[in-house]
DNA sequence: TTTACTATACCGTCCAGCCGGTATAGTAAA
DNA sequence: TTTACTATACCGGCTGGACGGTATAGTAAA
C-alpha cells in the first residue's frame, strides 16, 4: 500500500510474509489464517494463494527468510565492535526489527508443533550460542548468556508493550527497555571476571 | 481409573485440568481440543462438559490452578534454605512438575491472545521478580535472574527434550540438566560481587 | 499474451457447544 | 420393601460456523 508501487509481484510477496509474520507474532498462530493475513497484506485470498499456494509454502517463506537473516546477524556478530554479548543482548530485546519478528514468529510455529520451525529455532540458537562461546571461552556463562538472550526474545513476546506498533522508524535507535544496557554491563564484567566454578 | 473411587467426580474435575495442561504443553493451543482433552482425561466430550461447561471454563479451571501454586512457590522460596536465587533457578529447569507444567501450558494459552493468561504470566513474573529483589537488591541483577529463568522455563519447552515424560518420579531428585547447577553457581558468585555499573 | 492479481463461490474437515438420553445413588412416602 | 422422584455424573450424536484449499470468471498493466 504505503511503499512498492514499482515491482508489484515482488513486493507483494514480501508484503505478504510480513504480514504472516505480524500475524503470527501479534495475535497467535491461530489467528494467522489465510484469510486474515490476505486482508493485512492488503490482498484478496486468491492473490495470496497466487504467490503462496498452501499455508505451508507461506511456513516455509517465513523460515526461509528467518535463516537469511540469522545468517546475515551472525556475520554481524563477528565483526561487531562492541563484542558478541552486546549485539546479541541488544538485539535480543524487543526492538522491532524484522529478526525479532521473525523470530518469536517462528516461535509460534514452533510451539504448534512445526517440526521444520522447531528445527529452524534450534539451528538458530546453536549458531548463535557457537559466535558467543568462540569469545566467552566458558560454556556455562555463554549457556547463560543465551537463558538472558532468549528471556528477552520470547518473554518479550508474551507481554506486548501497551504503546502500539508504531508504523514508521521501527529499526532506527528507540529508546530500548532501560535496563538491557545494564545487563550488558553486567554481563561484561561478568566475562572479566576470572570465574571458577 | 486407576485412583479415586471415593470422590469421583473431583478427581475427575482434576484429571481432566491434567490432560488439559498436558496437551496444550506437549501438542500446543490448538491440539487441546474439547475431544482431545476428553480422550486424554478418559472420559467423553459430554464428560467434560459436564464438568466444565465452556472451554472458558476450562481454562479459567488451569489459571486457578496456577495462581495457588505460584502463590505456594512464592512461600517456598521465601522460606528456602537454598535461597531464592537457586531456588527459583531449579525449579524454572524442565523437571517435570506441575509448576512448570502449569506455567507453559498458560504461556501457550498467553501466545494465542488470551488476555487473561498474559495477566496471570505477569502477576506470577512480578510476585517472583520482588521475592528474587528482597534478597539481592540490585533490580539490574534481578532482572536478569529473572530472565534466565524465563530462558529456561519457556526456552525448554520449544524444544521438547527427546525422553519421554517417564510417569513415576516427577519431583523426586532427578538428574536435571548438567549446567544448571553451573549456573546457580555463576549467579551466587554475582550476588556476592560488588557490582558497580 | 503473459503476469499479477480481484472477487466470489464452493467443498470437506474440524471443532465448540448443545441436547437428549443413560446409569447410579440417595431419599422418602406408601 | 416397593414405588416414585431427584440429583449427580456421564455418554454420544448433532449443528452451525470457521478454516484450508480449489475453482472459475474477470481485470488491468507490461
Amino acid at each position: 500500500m504505503t511503499d512498492n508501487a514499482k515491482t508489484p509481484a515482488a513486493g507483494t510477496r514480501e508484503r505478504i510474509l510480513d504480514a504472516f509474520e505480524t500475524l503470527l507474532s501479534e495475535c497467535g498462530e491461530r489467528a494467522a489464517t489465510l484469510e486474515a493475513v490476505a486482508a493485512a497484506a492488503g490482498v484478496s485470498k486468491g492473490g495470496l494463494l497466487y504467490h503462496f499456494g498452501t499455508k505451508d509454502a507461506l511456513i516455509e517463506g517465513v523460515l526461509g527468510r528467518l535463516e537469511t537473516m540469522v545468517a546475515l546477524d551472525i556475520a554481524q556478530i563477528r565483526s561487531s565492535e562492541a563484542g558478541p554479548v552486546a549485539h546479541l543482548i541488544r538485539t535480543s530485546a524487543p526492538t522491532g526489527n524484522n529478526l525479532d519478528r521473525a523470530l518469536v514468529a517462528v516461535s509460534r510455529l514452533a510451539q504448534a508443533s512445526n517440526s521444520r520451525a522447531r528445527q529452524a529455532l534450534r539451528s538458530a540458537n546453536d549458531a548463535w550460542y557457537q559466535a558467543v562461546l568462540e569469545t566467552v571461552g566458558d560454556p556455562v556463562l555463554t549457556r547463560t548468556i543465551m537463558l538472558i538472550s532468549d528471556g528477552l526474545c520470547y518473554g518479550s513476546a508474551f507481554f506486548p508493550t501497551e504503546d502500539p506498533p508504531r508504523k514508521g522508524a521501527q529499526d532506527a535507535a528507540r529508546p530500548q527497555s532501560p535496563d538491557v544496557e545494564g545487563i550488558i554491563a553486567l554481563l561484561e564484567t561478568l566475562t572479566a571476571i576470572p570465574y571458577r566454578p
